[in-house]
RNA sequence: GCCUCGGUAGCUCAGUUGGAUAGAGCAACGGUUUUCUAAACCGUGGGUCAGGGGUUCGAAUCCCUUCCGGGGUACCA
């Protein structure tokens, strides 16, 4: 409908002798209760016509309808010019544009970009987060190639350092031999139970440590630490404030502390014994219902404890905080973790030992992520793994600080100075020579630039890294690269759960392949129940369940934008009605099921009418390649879910007006109702592939 | 402390470059099936768009500020 815009510039060079700019011209969808197709928001040309916003709207309401064949009424509210457009405009578009076998398609911009995701650790198996992360990279990778691009997907794999030391450690001492093949665990869960484990007797090791150095006062531990003094005077510190904290003793205003009830009296019991944290009590007092208090005398009490919490909060959290330091320091000085680093140093060497069982433990780790990848529907052009890249970038820092935009500290270390752009200094090197995160990022990403030399290169990954990013992107910028400024970090908000974040150790982690087991299960138990396929054959019954049980989780995942963090709760399982996959995906088996009782053949026609509900599939349908657009620039599959539910919730609206479609006469009405079913059927499958599920025919 | 991202119905989420009376789904309640798949459709109730101030003809949207929550914060990756 561009043309409303030239048309509407023309009117007002014709009324008021002004050229104006298209971005004067606000042109939106007019509300459904108003009579037209277009509404010409008026207001910001009354400063051109110098009248009244109602007269404005009419006289251009006017011109229009006299010059524009295509538009055939308006009518005014307020400031808003609504225009009835022709119906033969919209089948004329429908017609040739969007039943065209093209329609939809972008050709190719002969631009390339790169898509890196996933990106997991090899020393656990994934999660609902990792899930969140392949989903998002593996649809935006589909929508831009979808818009045009080449498009190089990635996986850039985390198989070396600390941690993966520890599964091989941990496996060393007290694997027995265990193998997948043995135990018959998936590689992946075999290899994060001996992390887990040695996460385990670290902490017994860093606790009985903790005890010996606090009631015997042993500091042999600390011999090699780099600030012995200074730990030391945190323990003497530590104790003290320990002390402090059993003669401190909550004198709160009784009277006041009455107001709250018995239950606040039992919180503060609780946190004297040392069996809730103080911090902890100020929220339970937030919980208590107190109705019979105004607002005010609310505020005030609340005001009151905080008052009298205040030093046990803080003396709470600087003994926390003390306790936080010294177990870091103490663990860094375990037999444990001074063999893994002894490990580490090794497999940098090339020991034949450990780079052999490096090897093996991590083709079991594979040989799991396959499973899951693959269960996923999500896959890969190239892989990357930082065992081969960890020792790129030092040549970008030899090269930063020759064009000065490094700087060496007396220690050797390596700095860039981005104070100026509102950011910190940042170590780029460490002192003895040895890399930090960064760069290694900097240097591969010079190398995959090299690789593939694209145009646009896209880094999903959660935003707890945003700062990483900036500061990398920056970096590259100010070493002058050219390719820099088409980075972009597509950020994601973390996945929640109903009492906040997923937490290994409280084991509130939610495993992607028990995920992904359990949605296939709760749609073979849903599906069954409504007793649509008892007459598949098996197999089709196991990929249609598949199919479903994906298309609810992946939609539930994708249909929030992406910087968004999002809750999940297992308790619940995902919903298969209303606003989800499951019921895209029904609309799509719907009208397959009715095209193939038609004998349908698409051919374009006139109908002699068009319903209200008809004409509104057309404008929508019409929407599709738009909304790829949107998408694609947005990196955000979500506007593209909400579009293809959009379209399924109108096409259940128009089955259900229309009179039976199959019953109809042959004829022109007949076809074009069968064309909007089949073109809705066609977007729906090709949005719904974009996101990576699968419309069956049948469910 | 500083930086950053969020806060929209009981719950989960939409809401375009600032535009009309802020929309869906779930949950609740009521209705629709002799007729193309009821995972559907129609209806009812439900809102201080976190609070306050400002810019504007017009603010959920932009600016300032306060509160709440997440994340980050110089040698972990």
């Amino acid at each position: 409908m561009n043309f409303i815009i030239t048309e509407t510039q023309q009117a007002i060079l014709e009324l008021y002798k002004e050229e104006v700019a298209e971005s004067v011209i606000n042109i939106q969808e007019t509300r459904k209760e108003f009579e037209g197709q277009a509404t010409i928001v008026v207001f910001p040309i009354t400063k051109i016509s110098k009248k009244s916003p109602e007269q404005t709207a009419t006289e251009i309401g006017e011109y229009l309808v006299a010059h524009v064949e295509d538009i055939t009424k308006f009518n005014v509210v307020k400031g808003f010019l609504n225009l009835s457009i022709a119906e033969s405009y919209f089948l004329k578009q429908f017609n040739e544009e969007v039943l065209a076998p093209d329609f939809g398609l972008y050709p190719s911009n002969g631009k390339k970009v790169m898509v890196e995701y996933s990106s997991p650790n090899t020393n656990k198996p994934l999660h609902l987060g990792h899930v969140r992360n392949n989903l998002l990279g593996y649809s935006v990778s589909e929508l831009l190639k979808a818009y045009g691009y080449d498009v190089v997907k990635v996986n850039l794999v985390n198989d070396r350092g600390i941690h993966i030391c520890k599964s091989m450690l941990a496996w060393q001492e007290w694997g027995n031999g265990e193998t997948p093949e043995n135990t018959g665990l998936k590689g992946d869960k075999l290899v994060g139970n001996y992390y887990v484990l040695f996460e385990k007797k670290l902490k017994e090791e860093v606790s009985n440590i903790f005890e010996n150095v606090i009631v015997k006062n042993d500091y042999d531990i600390f011999f090699n630490s780099k600030d012995k003094e200074s730990i030391i005077s945190k323990i003497i510190k530590y104790k003290e404030l320990e002390l402090k904290k059993g003669t401190l003793n909550f004198n709160a205003d009784k009277n006041s502390l009455e107001d709250f009830g018995f239950r606040a009296e039992i919180f503060v019991e609780e946190a004297t014994d040392g069996n809730k944290l103080w911090k902890n009590v100020s929220k339970c007092f937030d919980e208590i219902e107190y109705a019979h208090f105004s607002d005010k005398q609310k505020e005030k009490n609340k005001r009151d404890i905080d008052y009298f919490l205040k030093p046990f909060i803080d003396l709470e959290e600087a003994i926390l905080k003390l306790k936080e330091d010294i177990t870091d320091e103490i663990k860094s000085q375990t037999f444990l973790m001074k063999k893994a680093q002894q490990m580490l140093l090794k497999w940098e060497q090339g020991d034949e030992e450990v780079v052999s069982l490096w090897k093996t433990m991590n083709e079991w780790v594979y040989a799991g992520f396959n499973i899951t990848y693959k269960n996923l529907g999500v896959d890969f052009d190239k892989f990357y793994y930082e065992s081969n890249t960890y020792l790129l970038g030092k040549g970008t820092v030899d090269e930063g600080l020759a064009k000065g935009v490094f700087f060496k500290k007396e220690d050797g270390s390596v700095w860039i100075d981005l104070t100026a752009d509102g950011l910190d200094q940042k170590l780029v090197l460490r002192a003895d020579g040895t890399s930090v995160y960064i760069t290694q990022d900097l240097g591969t990403a010079e190398m995959k630039h090299d690789d593939f030399n694209m145009d646009e290169s896209i880094y999903v990954v959660g935003n707890e890294q945003d700062y990483h990013f900036k500061v990398l992107f920056l970096i590259l910028e100010k070493l002058g690269k050219s390719w820099a400024k088409g980075l972009y970090h597509l950020s994601y908000g973390m996945v929640d759960l109903p009492n906040g974040k997923m937490k290994s150790r409280e084991g509130t982690v939610v495993d992607a392949d028990e995920l992904i087991e359990s949605m296939v299960t709760t749609a073979r138990e849903k599906t069954e129940e409504l007793g649509k396929t008892n007459d598949f054959p098996q197999e089709d019954k196991d990929e249609l369940y598949k199919n479903i049980g994906l298309g609810a989780l992946k939609y539930f995942l994708l249909k929030v934008e992406p910087k968004k963090r999002l809750l999940f709760n297992p308790a619940e399982s995902i919903d298969f009605q209303g606003n989800t996959g499951p019921f895209i995906q029904y609309t799509h088996a719907r009208i397959k099921s009715l095209l193939a009782k038609a004998n349908y053949e698409l051919t374009a026609t006139k109908p002699a009418e068009i319903l209200p509900v008809e004409l509104e599939m057309m404008l929508l349908l019409a929407k599709y390649p738009g909304e790829i657009a949107i998408a694609a620039k947005a990196y955000s599959p979500a506007s593209l879910a909400n579009y293809l539910y959009e379209l399924a919730k109108l096409f259940n609206k128009f089955y259900h007006e229309v009179p039976h479609i199959l019953k109809m006469e042959e004829g022109a009405e007949k076809q074009f109702r069968l064309n909007l079913c089949k073109k809705t059927a066609d977007i729906i499958y090709a949005g719904m592939l974009i996101l990576g599920i699968t419309s069956p025919e049948r469910m």
